[in-house]
DNA sequence: CCGATTTGTCAATTCAGTGGACTTATCCGG
DNA sequence: CCGGATAAGTCCACTGAATTGACAAATCGG
């Protein structure tokens, strides 16, 4: 996005370019300012307020709100009487049920599609709890097509702006085959392919992404309006994942794999870790490793986890302080390494939290470089439910979003 | 760089906002992406080559061509007979020697100057060996800019496109004061503000940058022609630094802090560190470190640590090994959380690789969850000579490179 | 009801890139 | 030695997007 031209070209194997801008690229531009704007301000702009925030002129922004409302991506609300002088202004809102995002997940104990407007409301949303490992890849996507075919019908012809599937693994480049899940035990599974056969949904493209990925694309959206746009998202699950977001935009790295925190190196004379190597952070403070320092059964939900450490429980305790010093660490690597000031915990650590701080912010301190220049700052997740879910279809909002004349040339050709 | 509208503009605690675009931006944008055409290919291309390279029309590359040439930022070399039929092409290149790039490093061991013109071509260069651990700093910047006088007569009149200083430690966003550079011994030091008040440079800003960010950026400039633009860069010194580059460019970080890795986790029983922590990478892979292991004393070149090794001596083979694994160690984890796969080796490390790589590659092998799936690639750096010197005036080439349209309204002006 | 004020639109202008035709300059085959 | 083929660079009329300044629309306050 904000890319004269379109998104810079990276040829395979080439120099990156950049393309070239002519005046259809200044539309395109600021068309996609306006919407983000629209979508983006705390509440409904006018059109002067947008010139304003822009600084585009008035005439301008005119024209291309008409555009964008002709293209039934925006929508003006009733103007609002706000008892000052002046001609009342006609507030602008992303409009509603005009288009649906689908998000997908295949996780290791649910599969879940969820639907989302351009406005980022829920159209609809289905999740099925089960236990997905060491599943046979073609069944559960079989399962997770049988889950999206009455909400196909209960959309009603609205176009599809795409689909986006998260999944607990190592997927290649947002497209390309999921080369690893190891707590699904699938491996090289071209799970776009897949759907694509069983959805029918034509030629709508489908999208991957890692699970931790696309939760925290869903926690960028959430503090959309706090001031924190660059974070270091943490995904505690079985598995822990982590996403690097950058002024609100996932950083993905060459592959698309990055923000793999959970086998940071603690301790080489640790626990040997389900990956081979030794004393990975997964063996301190993944659910299985908290949930057994706790001495609790590992199909038990984390909640009881809480319950027992706030019952003063010292096995727990010592469970949840050894994963938060663990945690700590890694995450000292990690702002060392990428320089960002705050960490958000999702997952099982966000109801975890309290227990989990004194240990990581014990670490941080004597392991961040800049703590004594700069503030760091560890908070819980707030997008909650299924986060992945909401970020894989906010992926799809967000792709309109950047490029709506992309999506206004893509529409009037059917 | 590619943004319409000049760089998005981070407003200070609001969320990240775009330039409007206008019929200027085009213009900004395309001058900038035919000079970096005429920059970065391999040989000096004509305005049809550089047409057919960014999309433009002829007609427009002609144009814009011509407004380059005019400033003074580019040049026709004489036409060159290709034995082909047609027309014969006017070759363009980026003019040397119009304008001065200034970078300016102060290091432990060393202070540089060195200038290069708009091509990359050193005009004047001057370096001293010294010795400046637990230094004064005015002393210190008195003496660089001492260093700095005869070269500014020497430039006669050109005009100074900026002046950039590469420095060993944490330095705040890129103008803010030198945080902490631990070997140095300095700390909140306004760098900028005291060679601004001795080089008598007038309104030339003066930018700040840490050394292994500088030394990665001519490390990308010398890999322009390979197909490798995303690396991570390790510069062993005595700290050991590191500087993340994707496509071409420096993540520098919310502060430009990023790519510190020398105080990656290694082990928790290991050595105390200088930062006060325990188990530090450079308390295995530091300067001091890898000679201390081989039984050298610590002011010994690296230079006998080879020929020890080459030799075939146990204590020296054993401490590089014991290095590389650690190296090994903190690569993993960095490259699973940001996801590249290239690495640089530079400093001290370029010409140890040999003996270091076992120990890396091992390592690699063992925690990097892609491996399998994906290759990565180890290499020493090409850039030597004080890299980080180069990269500081580069620094400034590239601003001027990345927006020609300021450059040219800047002189103008004057 | 009238002036002040703000929103939204209209018309004329500016400017960058495009497309097609044209000029310039070379190579090559007869 | 000349003319056709070929390619580079330029000229010119045109298009499309944003700007500017003026104007119409709609409200508030006295």
């Amino acid at each position: 996005m904000a890319e004269l031209g379109g998104a810079a070209t990276t040829a395979a194997a080439g120099r990156p370019r950049v393309n070239p801008a002519r005046q259809a690229s200044l539309r395109e531009h600021n068309l996609g300012m306006v919407l983000a704007e629209i979508a983006h301000s705390p509440n409904p702009p006018s059109r002067a307020d947008i010139a304003q925030l822009t600084g585009l002129t008035r005439t301008t922004v005119s024209a291309l709100a008409d555009q964008l409302i002709a293209a039934g991506l925006a929508a003006e609300l009733p103007i609002v009487y706000s008892r000052k002088a002046g001609r009342p202004a006609a507030p602008l809102v992303i409009a509603g049920s005009t288009l649906a995002a689908v998000g997908l997940e295949v996780n290791v104990d649910y599969l879940g599609v969820r639907v989302l407007d351009l406005a980022g409301d829920v159209l609809a949303e289905l999740v099925t709890e089960g236990n997905y490992r060491q599943t046979r890849p073609t069944v559960v996507v079989g399962e997770l097509a049988a889950m999206w075919s009455p909400i196909a019908d209960s959309l009603a012809g609205l176009p599809i702006a795409g689909v986006c599937v998260a999944l607990p693994g190592l997927v290649h480049n947002g497209t390309g085959p999921l080369r690893l899940a190891p707590n699904l035990h699938w491996q090289d599974v071209d799970v776009a392919a897949l759907l694509q056969a069983r959805m029918q949904l034509g030629d709508i493209p489908i999208a991957l992404a890692n699970e931790a990925n696309l939760a925290a694309q869903a926690e960028a959206a959430a503090l959309r309006h706090s001031d924190i746009h660059s974070f270091f998202y943490v995904s505690g699950e079985i598995g822990i994942g982590g996403a690097i977001v950058r002024s609100g935009e996932i950083a993905a790295g060459s592959h698309g794999w990055s923000g793999e925190i959970g086998h940071t190196l603690i301790d080489p004379g640790g626990p040997v870790c389900g990956c081979g190597a030794t004393g990975c952070l997964e063996q301190y403070a993944g659910k299985d490793a908290l949930l057994r320092g706790a001495g609790l059964e590992l199909i038990r939900p984390v909640g009881e986890l809480a319950v027992l450490a706030a019952a003063g429980s010292g096995s727990a305790l010592e469970s949840l302080d050894r994963a938060g010093s663990a945690l700590g660490m890694a995450l000292a690597n990690a702002i060392n390494l990428i320089d960002v000031d705050t960490v958000v915990l999702g997952g099982i650590y966000a109801p975890l939290i309290d227990y989990l701080l004194p240990g990581i912010v014990e670490q941080l301190r004597a392991r961040v470089l800049w703590q004594a220049w700069a503030p760091i700052w560890v908070q819980a997740a707030q997008a909650q439910g299924h986060a992945a879910l909401t970020g894989a279809a906010l992926k799809v909002v967000g792709r309109v979003l950047a490029d709506p004349s992309g999506w206004i040339s893509h529409q009037s050709l059917r």
